[in-house]
DNA sequence: AGGCTATTTATACACTTGCACAACAAGGCC
DNA sequence: GGCCTTGTTGTGCAAGTGTATAAATAGCCT
């Protein structure tokens, strides 16, 4: 069978050969590779030649489909928070299930892979740290974690209801804001240290943090699960 | 008066004029200057000429106090990291107050100026985007987070043990595990979204959430301050 | 004052980077 | 099959990078 990785076999000018894939395909495959370079070089690691390469594409390419490198890393965290809020909401919907449940399994899968991970972590923590200077990157942030925290208010909200109370709106702002502050902080310890953890431990800390920031009263034996 | 930022007022082969520092106060200039080319400019552009730039030198004297770029770097993250553990640990010693009343100061501190600033912020996120890749870093990292840690689960056995309270080893590592998650997640939301809390905000909402997480009963009216 | 030494500057160099552009060929269309 | 579009490659280039090293001078010692 053909080896499309053989580089040279001739001393004749033999050129590589290459594949057209679609254009939707390959700008997902480039975007991923920047994803993969920045997460395992950081952003000064990420060149377009290094990019090109995890890509199976050679570095020209790459302005074929972005007009600069500055628009391929934006493009690349674009992409990558909407997987993460994606991700983080999709928790939610769970069909039949009492409020207290929802909020417990939205709690346990920000805090297991595939949202625990280490990869992600990287990703998030270097394109964050130029959000002071790059407002179109502080623009992105601030939109994933208000829409994040408006899901968590909504779902409190729901599990306040259920227990016939009657929270203002900044109380129940300020129930948002700490679970969200909550899931973060044990996500990131989680990314950083998932080791020092035993499996499910850090969702079981964030179930029981969040239910005494509410102030529900803990379960006695798990009535029916 | 003699203006030191004249470049160059003869056509003659004129040399800039330079004085000669102590050796620990240009090695303390460089580092300054390097965290804060990295705030701004990540660590891409943190090059040896902005940073010499920014602290007053010529790129080529950099290489007079440090073995290399690489170098620099680290010792510049070691004294970050030095420093935001010492701030962070310094509202803790208070000499008259309640266990509780400590951990109130605790909180505060860590969700206020100057622990709470966007340029702190964005060197923390830009260095730990590395840490996967640079053992150093990551070791470095896990230093600060445990010393922090066991501080927290210090001051938590301290106010339990004032509330006549017994808890095990591992409820006290939960306890502090999400108390550090607390602080850390309200630290970063006050960082990157500071103008969206009101002054105090965060640390009230922090210390109900921990004092939640402890079980704490809520205090009526302040009785005495 | 005059020399000595170590700090500091300035220049050189090999290498990498992002970007521009010309050559080429893959694959659809007639 | 033969052509034509355009996705793709390869090369070139100017700017910038970290590092090496020689030249200069600031400030102390005597």
């Amino acid at each position: 069978m053909p080896d499309a990785a053989d580089p040279a076999p001739m001393n004749a000018p033999s050129r590589r050969k290459f594949r057209r894939e679609g254009e939707e395909r390959r700008r997902q495959d480039l975007i991923e590779a920047t994803l993969d370079c920045v997460a395992e070089y950081g952003l000064q690691g990420a060149t377009l030649r290094t990019i090109a390469l995890r890509a199976g594409v050679t570095a020209g390419l790459i302005r074929h489909y972005f007009p600069g490198k500055e628009e391929l890393l934006q493009e690349a965290y674009s992409a990558l928070v909407g997987r993460m809020t994606e991700q983080a909401k999709a928790a939610l919907v769970m069909g039949d299930a009492s409020p207290r449940q929802r909020l417990a399994a939205f709690v346990t899968a920000n805090l297991n892979a595939p949202i625990i991970d280490a990869r992600v972590f990287s990703l998030w923590a270097t394109f964050l740290g130029r959000a002071n200077a790059d407002l179109t990157l502080a623009h992105a942030h601030r939109e994933g974690y208000l829409g994040f925290r408006n899901e968590v208010e909504a779902v409190v909200a729901e599990v306040l209801a259920a227990e016939q109370r009657r929270p203002d709106a900044s109380q129940l702002r300020h129930h948002a804001i700490a679970i969200n502050a909550i899931i973060d902080g044990l996500w990131i310890e989680g990314c950083l240290a998932g080791e020092m953890f035993s499996p499910g431990e850090l969702a079981a800390i964030g179930i029981k943090a969040v239910e005494a920031e509410l102030g529900l009263a803990p379960l006695e034996h798990d009535p029916e699960k």
